[in-house]
DNA sequence: TACTTATTGTGTCTTAATGACATAATAAAC
DNA sequence: GTTTATTATGTCATTAAGACACAATAAGTA
């Protein structure tokens, strides 16, 4: 198969997939064929796909999932952002074909897309270019190759400044969470503590959650309340923002 | 000249270039050649050359300016966004020649870019793919090629939000500014109408302007104040932030 | 010159949001 | 039953926001 036939000429998307598990915000990270370098899930555009469509298809081949909450966040547009060595390991270790060479050798523009999901629901797929498909906390990043890592962080900075347009918690949590791990979800992505109380407070004032009647039973001391996204009150309050300031 | 051998394939950069004059925003738009359509200013990017400075080199020949603050806004990546239809106009009408026809009729996804700078200090010119380039009111937008009027409206979003990080007045009022300027402006952008003593009290407590101790005389009815950027406090008070809410 | 007019400069009041913190309730462990 | 850690809820002072009043003044008018 001839990449150039039917792929858009140097352009790829990346995709930082966000899940949160054990009160932990972690990201879907693919680790190189006889490497020990990773990367982020990313793949080609199909000369008559839509660019957001490309990203789709990556990420639900790696993870399963077909609806999906996905933005685009920046372009990675630097001139030598990648590099002729890297292309020669990746033949040297067989990650890639020579046939393709030529292909790899181009200049690559990158669309970096985010995505925020459900943990649980996620099975991990490495594909045929990877050796493993796996959830890495974000405080325990490998080693990423090329510029993985700026774009992951930039990923992250647009997630905390997304923050103040939609609960994003709604995306990252299962149906039921308790108040407790939202918080500690907004704190993370953040990356400072916010008083419980207040928090609270302010949370419920969006009147967008629901109150279930049950309670998380089986942790230690005083079983928390369990909440729910109110899908209708929601979507209206999307609408106006949830931000007063201007 | 081959394109092919000194650009990236199928990517180009569009610039929305917006400038505050008679209290009103406008765009910065070229009139294409034997066409009644216009354009935002774009351009192709080199093979070695970065994205942004691609962005950069379109508008200092546009415009004349050298720095100026510029942001990539969105990537419009549909795979139909262009059409053969389009370019046969193009080609009918001469804007481009016919051995260009093969690069133009590739698949093109743009890279948006918004551009913010004093309208004074611009030197509109056309260049040689346009026979006009001049500035039009937001309210007053004529018909436009592709996609572009998306574009632009997506752009005027993205600075609206913006506002909430970053006073942009900075950087598309002149110098000099009366409060009553200042708050046109952001009218303009927010799409609503701001009151005037609360806006004064919100904007001074920002700390970031110099009151100075001369006023606009000339207009009739009582002087108001020049008010004018305080440099060093609105570089500390941006790594702050403007937005006390998250 | 004195008056009119439209606009600017500044202040007040009420209400809402925020930040800091106190206390009671309760599930699990001892 | 008691202890312990955590949750649920409330209070209070401070700050920000929204609505609006009134004095000051430059230019035009009589």
């Amino acid at each position: 198969m001839n990449y150039f036939d039917h792929y858009h000429p140097g352009l790829s998307v990346d995709c930082v997939i966000f899940g949160f598990h054990e009160n932990e915000l972690k990201v879907l990270l693919l680790k190189m064929k006889n490497s020990k370098k990773w990367a982020v899930p990313g793949g080609f555009v199909r000369k008559n796909e839509n660019v957001d469509d490309a990203a789709k298809r990556e990420l639900k081949s790696r993870t399963s999932i077909e609806d999906i909450y996905l933005k685009q966040f920046h372009l990675f547009g630097d001139a030598y952002r990648s590099s002729d060595q890297y292309v020669d390991t990746l033949v040297k270790d067989q990650v890639i074909q020579s046939d393709m060479d030529s292909w790899f050798r181009q200049r690559f523009i990158t669309l970096g897309y985010y995505a925020l999901l459900e943990f649980s629901k996620v099975i991990p797929s490495p594909g045929k270019n990877a050796e493993l498909c796996d959830w890495v906390p974000l405080n325990e990043i490998p080693d990423l190759i090329l510029d993985h890592a700026t774009i992951i962080d930039k990923a992250l900075l647009t997630l905390r400044n997304q923050l103040r347009f939609e609960p994003i918690g709604k995306n990252l949590l299962p149906i039921e969470f308790t108040m407790n791990e939202l918080r500690i979800l907004y704190e993370t992505i953040l990356g400072e503590e916010l008083d419980r109380r207040n928090f609270q407070r302010k949370m419920l004032s969006f009147s967008i959650l629901d109150k279930l009647d049950h309670v998380r039973k089986g942790g230690a001391h005083k079983a928390p309340f369990l909440y729910t996204f109110n899908e209708e009150k929601y979507n209206q309050s999307l609408k106006k923002g949830f931000n007063t300031v201007w």
